[in-house]
DNA sequence: GTGAAAGCGCTAACAT
DNA sequence: ATGTTAGCGCTTTCAC
């Protein structure tokens, strides 16, 4: 028993091995294993050998938190996102994953729901973290959002939209999506064409899409009337937009729906309804999903490159944070016409 | 100027304002600071005032890994699942996340690719990070990962299956499950059954389904001939099987797939080849997904609450987390079939 | 190649 | 309700 003098009060809850334990097994001091564990080579392959050791023989787990502290970095990367339920950020999250996985960053995943409020929120949590480096959804931020990441000086990539923002961008052009499609119609002859969206505030790069969209039409002098749903776009809702249309726009001749989901929803029901795609309505999509090219007739559609544009931003980060140049800070990624039977 | 007596070294890196600056500028003790921001009731109101004021002015973001350090949790929670490819897991993830986000939780997600190895690995960085819980998909873990884990005394929940397992388990009851889609193809008179599967070395939960259809199958006197695609399920992969089993097993009236990607990527096939459904050949699925809800005919399947799996998941942590009792260590999610005209 | 000392920014413990 | 002190476990800085 000790004496029961006035002890220096102790808080260490877990009884987790610590670095300075490792060390004193191993007979070095606690900086000597830390060097042995995280730059090897500058340390004796004898002293190694008994750290690994004595590692392997505590049990030891390197304490994240703390190393974080002591050298002010994390290896995060905060990764924001306006939703989880659309496969076009599952996939660009897919992308960026297992770039950054592979070469040991991790990932803080948030999902703002559209509310540019929660994205401050986020992005306030996350610089906590220290993290080092960005990937944010979008070139649209509030004010405050703004200001905060303005004063940050670590990497961040703005995506999916092209244009001037932060920093890094990694995007495609939207207009010109929306464009091309439109072209691809009159091409067809299609002379009654409608464009469907849904929450277009939210989904605002559907906006774009249909700006260029309009523009083109405009352009062979034709009107560009839009239907806009107020939910999210699903196989559902684009069956429900069908008979939108059919009903408020019978002389309808081809629709240019804002996604994949809601045209192909469309051209299922369209089947139910024994329409002939493209016969009495043609079909156009956005995205390029592998559904759409499943059924028939096959959804023409374009392609957007999501896992692509994932693992282009990360390198971007990846390239900053090694200190590599940047040839270019913007990046316009290419989509795919898909010429489907079903325009 | 100071004098250039020997001062000690310093190595603040960045410039960010800490809780200390704050607590200067409101003209209280850094504890007092930390406390007007972590826990507002203890303290005076216009000592708070003050201090969120100084907290606004200096644009102070709080240093969440020292505070991390300092209090030895972290408001991590590890998810562990194999596939990101995989519609099912980013589901769950959906359903994790949502939960735990709106409890302030953050989650560290982690990609085993079906490696065990990986997931040992990921596990180790995780517990470094101090992680309050961990989610994990599956039973199955390496001899390293199960010991590890046992002397970790946090909650864990192992999700996907029914079973005994680490410590808490939310999941169902596949074998039930494959066995359930058996009798009621039976029920429809099918007799040429086939259960195909994909990667089922992998997905070993596909094979619990066709232990539990193979069963039933037996009970009947019926053989049960399976099929085991070497890729993992897709709508192509699915149109490839229906193929083969025309080619393999032409006296077939009924096909089982293993999920519903499969199944709907043959319905489509069979509609392209003029094969009716069901009249030549049944079609059956798993997992629900909206996407067989759509074809017609639809798709008869068993559908999985994969979002509800995720947030049951995360309250049986929360539970935990905040010293409530858990009535059931094991949570058996219940499936409901889904009988469309497929079958 | 190795070590001693001094912090990283915060909070738990123990006062008052 | 507020303050003082002593860490949390690691890495940086500087010295040998």
């Amino acid at each position: 028993m000790e004496a029961p003098s006035s002890e220096p009060r102790k808080r260490r809850g877990s009884d987790k091995p610590t670095l300075k334990q490792v060390a004193e097994a191993a007979g070095v001091s606690p900086i000597t294993a830390s060097r042995a564990l995280n730059t090897p080579d500058r340390v004796n392959k004898e002293t190694r050998r008994r750290v690994t050791e004595a590692v392997e023989q505590l049990g030891y787990v390197p304490n994240l938190i703390a190393g974080s502290l002591a050298s002010a970095s994390s290896r995060f990367i905060a990764v924001i996102v306006p939703s989880l339920a659309n496969a076009v950020f599952i996939e660009v999250i897919k992308g960026l994953q297992e770039t950054f996985e592979a070469k040991g960053y991790q990932i803080l995943l948030g999902n703002t729901d559209y509310d540019l409020q929660r994205e401050h929120q986020l992005i306030r949590t996350f610089l906590g973290w220290s993290c080092s480096g960005l990937v944010i959804a979008g070139l649209r931020h509030s004010k405050a959002c703004q200001s905060l990441l303005e004063a940050w000086n670590k990497p961040i990539v703005e995506i999916m939209e092209l244009g001037k923002g932060l920093d890094l961008n990694v995007g495609l052009d939207h207009r010109e999506a929306g464009a091309c499609m439109a072209r691809h119609l009159l091409d067809r002859h299609y002379r009654s064409i409608i464009y469907v969206g849904a929450c277009m505030d939210r989904d605002y790069r559907a906006s774009m899409r249909y700006e260029g969209h309009k523009e083109i039409l405009a352009k062979a002098g034709l009107e560009a009337p839009m239907i806009e749903l107020d939910r999210l776009g699903s196989l559902e809702a684009g069956a429900a937009a069908l008979d939108m249309v059919l009903e408020q726009y019978p002389r309808t001749d081809a629709i240019h729906f804002a996604n994949d989901d809601l045209a192909t929803g469309a051209l299922l029901h369209a089947q139910r309804l024994g329409l002939g795609v493209p016969q009495d309505i043609a079909i156009a999509g956005f995205n390029g999903l592998p559904l759409g090219q499943q059924v028939t007739p096959r959804l023409t559609t374009i392609h957007s490159p999501r896992e692509t544009m994932g693992r282009l931003a990360a390198e971007q980060i990846l390239r900053r944070l090694n200190d590599e140049p940047i040839t270019e800070k913007q990046v316009n990624v290419a989509f795919r016409t898909l010429i489907g039977e079903s325009t």
